[in-house]
Order: C-alpha cells, then structure tokens, then sequence
DNA sequence: CCTTAGGATGTTTTT
DNA sequence: CATCCTAAGG
C-alpha cells in the first residue's frame, strides 16, 4: 500500500495503526472520518495480516457500503469483497436469514414497511374494536416501536405500564395482537430485523460466538445515530475481542425522531473501558468561509463534547442568504441560479427540510428546463405498482403472508371482495391450531371445500393455480429452497414480467389511462432491472433473498451519480455527502427550524444540527433562502427568516431580507409602510399551540416579533442593495418566471433518460397523474406529450430501431392495443421488452 | 361486489 | 391541499 502518511493526516494515521481496542474517532464534519474508515480496513488487511471476512464495517446507507467496498477494493484488490460492508439492517437480514429459524420464523420472511404496518395495525384495530378515534393507527405504531427500542416484549411492555392509563393498556394489547399476527405472517418489521438479531444472540450464545469469532475487527461509520438496540448489537458483537472502532459527531445526530440515541457516542468510553478517543481537527471538505457559518450556528448547542475545526481552504466564496416575496419567486430564483452559476448540475445540490418543499422545485425545474433527481418523498418501493408486484412475489415466496394476499387477491379485480375474504378467514381461524396456522393462502387452496362457489370459487382456484405454477418454474430454476435442475430456465426478471403480463395486472394498469399507465410501467422496468442486478451478482439467488434486498432499498441508495443532474433533497439524506455548491431552501422559522420543535429545547438542538449538517455539506459555494409568505396546508403563511440566519453573525454571510408585513397588509399588498422588526428570539409561544391555520393568530405573533428584530437587519444589511423596498424586487425574480415556461419540453427530453430512474417518472405518477383534472403549475405539455396514441407508426416488424435508454434492437411485433399500439423489441444489450409506442419514442435506423 | 362521492383528517425528518 | 376512509348507489 501506498504510504499512509500521503494520504491521511498524522491523526487519521494513528486511528488508522491503533486497530487493537476501542476506539472512538470524533470529529466534525469533513475532517475524512469516513476516509479513516476505508483505510483502516485496508491497513487490517494489508498490515495487519486480518482475513478480510473477519472484518465488519457498518455505514449508514447501502450506497455508502457500496462505495466504501469498491473503494477498498481499489486498495486491496478483490480480496476487499470478502469484507462486510453493508448497513445493520442489511446486515441483521443476513445473519437473520440463517438462523431466524430459531426465533421461530422461516428464512422467508417478509419484512413489513411502514404501509404493511399499518394494514396490519387497521386488522388489529378492527380486532379488538377500537376507534380510531379515539386511538391513531400512527400513534400505536409509534409507541411499539418505541417499545421495541427500549427492548421491551407486549408483556413488559403491558407490565411497566404506570396505574391504569386507558390508551397506554388497548397500545399493550395491540402490541400483543400486532406482534402475533406478524408472526403469523412469517413478517418482521424494520425494528424486529435489529431486535430479533439481538434476541437471536441472546437465546443462542453459540449463534453469538460464531459472530464475535467472524467479525474480529468491527468499524461503525456515523455513530452518533445508532439507537439502542443497535448498540446493543455492536456491544455483543465485540463482546470478546473488544476490537471496536467507531467514528462520528455528536453535532451531526439527526435521528433521534427514529430512536438515535447520542448518549451512545458521548459515553463510549464508559462503555468501552479502556477506549481510546482520536479527536481529527482538520477540515478538507470546505473553505473557511462556510465553515464558519457552521462553527456559528452550532455554536448556539450546549452540552457538545468540545471540538475545534479549521481549514486550509482559506477565504473562498463568500456565503449569502436572501429572502424572497413568495416561495415560488424563491423557487424560482434558486432553480435561475442553478441553470445560470456556470456549475455542472452534478455538483449542485438543492437541500430543504420537508418533502413537500421539493414540488415548488421540482415545477421551476420543469419550466426552465434544468434536469434534476428528486431524492425521497415517496419511497420508490412505496408506489403502487412496485408494492403489488412485489406483493404477489411475497405471497410465492412465503404464503403465510396474509398481508401479501389480500394486497394483491382482488389486483387485477377477480370479483374477490370482502365477503369472500372474510369466510377464508373464517376458515383460516377455525382451523389453525397450536402447530398450524392455516393461512389465507391455504384456505384459498380449499376454497372448493369451504363452499365459496360461484365466480369467486372459480377465480380464486385460478389464482391459486397460476401462483403454483410460478412456484413450480422457480423451484425447478432452484430459486426457491430447493437446489436448482435447471438453473436457466427461469428467472426472477421472467417472474415479473409474468406477473405484469399473464396475471391481467398489466392490461388493468392500462385502463387508468394511458400517463398512469407508462409511469407505472417504467418502474415495473425498473424493478426488472433490479431482479436482473440482483441475479448477477448472487452466487446462489433466491427470490426471498432477493425481496428481503429490496425491502431494505433506502431512497438515497438509488441516486444517480453518473448524469449531469442537479440534486434535490431533506436535509436528512444529505447526511454524509458533500457538493461544490448547495442551497439551503425554505430558511425560514416554522419551517426550519420547524414549529414543532421551537418549543423543545432538545427538539430545537437537533434541528440546529440539522443546519450544520447542511451547511458543511459544501465545499465552494453556500446559498441560502427562505419566503416571506408560502402556501402551508392550503393557506398562505408568513413566516420570518430562520433564527438560524440569525446565529450566523453578519460579517460572515451577505444577508438580503425584506422588510416584514405590517399587521393589516395582505401578503402581496404593498409591503412598504409597515416596516417593523422581528428578530432575534423566536420565543417559544409562538408556533407553540400552533394548530393548522389559525391565520388570525398567527399573524398576530408573526407582528410580535416583527416589533423587535427588523432594526438590525436593515441596519446590518446596508452593505446589500436595498433591504428595504425589497418586496417588489422579489418580484424581479419572478420577471423571469413567465419566460421559463416556453415550449420545446417534451416528456422525451429527459423523462426517459437516465432521469427516468428516479424523480421525474415516480412523481409524475403519483403527484400530478391524477391530477390531471387540475393544473397544478405543470406545463401542458408535460401532461399530454407521449400520450396520443399514434396514428401510424415509422417502423414495422423486423425494422432496425434505437431506444433512448435501451439502444438499438429489432422490432419483434407489434400489437394494436386498445389504447396504443404495443411494440416488443429485441435490444442488443438489453434482451426483448415490451413497451408503448407513444411512449418509447423508437426510432428507426 | 364494485364504483364514486363526499367528508373528515392531518404533516417534519426514514431504515 | 391531499390523502385516506366511509357510506351510499349501481
Ligand atoms: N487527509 C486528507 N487529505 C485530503 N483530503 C481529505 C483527507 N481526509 C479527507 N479528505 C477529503 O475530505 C472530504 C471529507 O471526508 P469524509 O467524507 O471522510 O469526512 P467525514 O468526516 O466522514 O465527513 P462527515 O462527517 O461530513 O460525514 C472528502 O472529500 C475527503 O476526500
């Protein structure tokens, strides 16, 4: 290996040398903590003489143990593939996968996302005949998981109760209830793969052993967001060798919404007697600048372990933050400013503190034409389509799923309605006993005997043959626990497409219209091409693996790193990453920090981080942003620039706002006279009772503070090009904004490129697809561009086409649909696919 | 059994 | 505003 010393400073060296022990590597953000992690495990390999397998390294996304891998793999060679890198949950699927039948459960189990979580929380509401009312699906599920971080089971749970709550003992039983029924279902939630991991080691010390006998030397990359349980893990998992090395920053902990503990990180070395704590000052990421900003917003924190933080980077551009009218001229402006800086798309990011923020966005990226990746919203694993499809492979991989069955056993409609369902469960209870649960899947299979006859009889005998049938080509192609005869002769892409295509599940798609229809399509494509990723890189691929893979994809794993396109995301999946130049949007109080937690001072400290995380994920250039007014929840709200803003002292950040609203001004009346001042101390009242629009009041304490701050503003804002009079030149902005909309976009221009993998197609589907009937802001031609049905087509059977995506192939037939014609092509690289002709823009060679 | 219309309900952040 | 859920009609 190359010297260390060229590479890593003299501190990040010695937490790379000092392998034997605890460790505790705490840093702020940039000074190439994850950098020491990457070469820590080449050093155990190269130097040490450490077998690569008796390394695990645990990082926070998929993505980021995908790219620590290769670049290991860079270092040391292939033997770096023997290394686990992968994230706990990822890992606890692993583990859980070999031996989860101690626990109980069979190695096909189904892991239960947030939605199947509540399908199964309605059941047991149903079940035990609570309102809900008086108790939320949400707030039940809450309180699970939060028992379940503590590690408590439903009777610990029901027992620590205090006195006789009402609330407290129906959450005990539906824990009781929610617990059993997933068992039942052979399912897990997010929460169960960490903690039946830990009650794995627990009840099978042998188990135990074989991992603390594996993973001799264990890494933990962003440590500052483990929750209990998995502390819990890596405190067993080191138990014996005590080789533990973890590196983090307690002012980058954002999680603890989701049960991130920072007590782990701030007592490590109580926990790990005889630690060692590497402390790394130096940051490579970004210039002096906006290191400062970052240094004095978190600054305002309390209770921080100390931690000093320079750079090389010295001067740099200078960071700037400035208010807009509206959200949309704010929108407007930042998405003018990412189109015209002179940067690559690929090294601007766009971050915000809610999802929702991403569609005023998203809409001015549209208009003018800037190709982007939205990050997050829904899940792309969430939509629709993905779910049925992966629902009716659940239900082949493991027919206990009931959850599964009655996702997908009216999709596409049978006549199998509620009625039929209920005597199938029925049946199902009646009949379980103690060593059998009989699941609706195998009532299903006896439904002749139970006497649903009729057409509902007959549909389900079919769905239960053409289930059978996938299941026979799977066993014989050896995907599922049996060992493969014909390994060839099918695979899971083959699955999918059959579900799409012989299951009637595709041609119902078709009949919601055609834009519905392609969206959906595309991302059945894209799960496609996951299946077919999947099977290249599995030595032995099963299709429950392949499920259990999927269910674990995080948003962010899917960015697209390699297209010239800009970023939008929250601030939470900024974590980690870093670009040359970022927008801080939506820089507003309320918003962020939120109102929910202006009140909390905990709450309050965790947004705080929030910011600095945000703030340190640029290198050159730092643009912050915020709206006077914005539209929340159907009604305009005004909102003051973040305190945030307020913490970083003027001399460092060029700061441009508006003058606020006098009490009687509507928002787009003119803005002159009122000119008073908020400022400062947001005090806690104000969003504190904050129910939806109550515009009176908010109004009134918005001029509350309005009373106080504004002084300071103008005054220290001189050096800008007026801050007064400003409420009109938000409307310069907007000059631009009619412009922007000017024809020439076709969904063509990047909705099928490599786009269309993420942002753009998804969203089109489930935000604006339906809403067709309004116009929500997006171009008519984005609407109904690649809908019409062709008139006649270029190209004909045995032609030469080109695909955008797919490259060239020769068509192989073409259907006249109801709707459009359907064209399956043979690609060169890609194999035969079957697409619409309006749609896949083929032309012809 | 399926469709649809209308009303109530609700919001950070996500593996 | 938007989603979800319920209740009545086909
Ligand atoms: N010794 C070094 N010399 C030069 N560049 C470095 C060095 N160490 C790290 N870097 C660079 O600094 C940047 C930040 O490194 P890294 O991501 O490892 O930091 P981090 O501490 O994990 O950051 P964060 O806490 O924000 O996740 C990267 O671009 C990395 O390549």
């Amino acid at each position: 290996m190359e010297n260390l010393e060229s590479i890593l400073n003299k501190e990040q060296c010695e937490a790379v040398r000092e392998t034997e022990g605890p460790l505790l590597v705490l840093a702020g953000a940039g000074s190439g903590k994850t950098r020491v992690l990457t070469h820590r495990i080449a050093y155990l390999i190269e130097n040490c003489g450490v077998q690569p397998w008796n390394i695990l390294a645990i990082t926070f996304t998929n993505k980021a143990a995908g790219e620590m891998r290769d670049r290991v793999d860079k270092i040391v060679g292939l033997r770096g593939r023997e290394v686990w890198v992968s994230t706990f949950h990822s890992m606890c699927v692993r583990i859980l996968r070999r031996h989860i039948d101690r626990l109980g459960y069979n190695s096909d189990f189904s892991i239960y996302d947030t939605d199947d979580q509540r399908t199964v929380m309605r059941k047991v509401f149903k079940d035990l005949n609570i309102d809900s009312k008086n108790l939320k699906e949400r707030a039940v599920l809450a309180a699970i998981s939060k028992a379940k971080n503590e590690g408590l089971t439903p009777v610990e749970y029901r027992d620590q109760i205090s006195g006789g709550d009402y609330n407290e003992k129906k959450i005990a039983e539906c824990f009781t209830l929610y617990e059993k029924i997933l068992h039942q279902n052979n399912a897990v939630d997010f929460d169960d793969l960490l903690l039946k991991t830990v009650e794995l080691f627990d009840t099978e010390p042998e188990v135990l052993e074989y991992y603390q006998e594996r993973f001799k030397y264990i890494l933990v990359d962003e440590y500052q967001d483990t929750n209990d349980i998995q502390f819990n893990l890596v405190d067993k998992l080191a138990g014996k060798y005590k080789n533990i090395c973890v590196v983090g920053d307690d002012d980058q902990s954002i999680y603890k919404f989701r049960g991130a503990n920072l007590e782990n990180i701030l007592s490590f070395e109580k926990s790990f007697p005889g630690a060692k704590v590497i402390k790394l000052e130096q940051n490579y990421r970004s210039t002096e600048k906006i290191l400062d900003c970052a240094n004095a917003v978190i600054a305002h924190n309390t209770g921080r372990k100390q931690k000093r933080l320079w750079t090389d980077h010295k001067g740099g551009k200078d960071v700037t933050f400035k208010e807009f009218d509206g959200a949309n001229d704010e929108a407007n402006a930042v998405i003018r400013e990412v189109k015209d800086c002179g940067r690559s798309y690929h090294d601007q990011a766009i971050l915000y503190r809610t999802n929702a923020q991403s569609r005023l966005l998203e809409e001015q990226c549209i208009k003018m034409n800037v190709p982007y990746q939205i990050i997050g919203g829904v899940n792309f694993y969430q939509r629709r389509e993905i779910k049925d499809v992966l629902a009716y492979m659940k239900i082949i991989a493991n027919d206990s799923d009931n959850v599964a069955f009655e996702r997908i056993i009216n999709v596409p409609k049978r006549g199998i309605g509620e009625a039929t369902l209920e005597k199938l469960r029925v049946f199902a209870a009646a009949n379980s006993t103690s060593e059998h649960t009989v699941t609706m899947y195998e009532a299903a299979t006896k439904a002749g005997i139970i006497g649903i006859g009729g057409k509902a009889g007959k549909m389900l005998q079919e769905f239960v043959n053409m289930v059978e049938n996938w299941k026979d080509k799977l066993r014989y192609a050896g995907y599922l626990n049996e060992k493969a005869v014909d390994e060839d002769s099918y695979s899971i892409q083959r699955l999918i497409e059959s579900i799409r295509d012989d299951s009637g599940y595709g041609e119902e798609i078709k009949l919601e219209g055609v834009v519905e229809a392609e969206t959906r399509f595309q991302n059945i494509e894209e799960i496609i091409s996951k299946a077919s990723d999947y099977q290249k890189n599995a030595e032995e691929p099963k299709l429950s693996e392949f499920l259990e893979e999927v269910s674990l994809v995080a948003d962010i794993d899917r960015k697209d790193d390699n297209t010239d396109l800009v970023t939008l995301m929250t601030l939470h999946g900024a974590k980690g990453l870093e670009f040359p130049k970022v927008y801080l949007v939506g820089m507003s109080d309320g918003l962020f920090p939120g109102y929910k937690s202006m009140n909390e001072h905990d709450d309050l400290e965790e947004e705080r981080r929030l910011c600095y995380v945000g703030i340190t994920r640029a290198q050159d250039e730092l643009v912050m942003t915020s709206a006077r007014t914005r539209m929340v929840n159907g009604n305009y709200e005004r909102m003051k620039p973040s305190m945030f803003i307020d913490e970083i002292p003027d001399e460092l950040c060029q700061k441009t706002t508006l003058n606020r609203y006098g009490e009687d001004e509507m928002p787009f009346a003119d803005a002159f006279g009122g000119g008073s001042f908020g400022g400062g101390s947001f005090g806690g009242s104000s969003y504190g009772s904050g129910s939806y629009g109550d515009y009176r009041k908010s109004r009134r304490e918005n001029q509350r503070y309005d009373e106080r701050d504004e002084y300071r503003h103008d005054d220290d804002f001189g050096n800008v090009i007026g801050g007064r009079g400003n409420s009109h030149s938000g409307r310069n902005s907007s000059g631009g904004f009619s412009g922007g909309s000017s024809g020439g976009f076709g969904v063509n221009s990047y909705g099928l490129s490599g786009m269309g993998s993420t942002g753009y197609t998804g969203r089109s589907g489930s935000s604006y697809g339906s809403g067709r009937k309004s116009g929500s802001g997006i171009p008519k031609s984005l609407q109904t561009t690649g809908v019409q049905k062709l008139s006649s087509l270029d190209y004909k059977v045995g032609d030469t086409v080109s695909h955008i995506k797919f490259g060239k192939g020769t068509v192989l037939s073409i259907v006249d649909g109801k709707k459009d014609y359907e064209v399956t092509v043979d690609f060169e690289k890609a194999g035969q696919k079957k697409m619409f002709a309006s749609f896949a823009k083929l032309k012809k060679i």
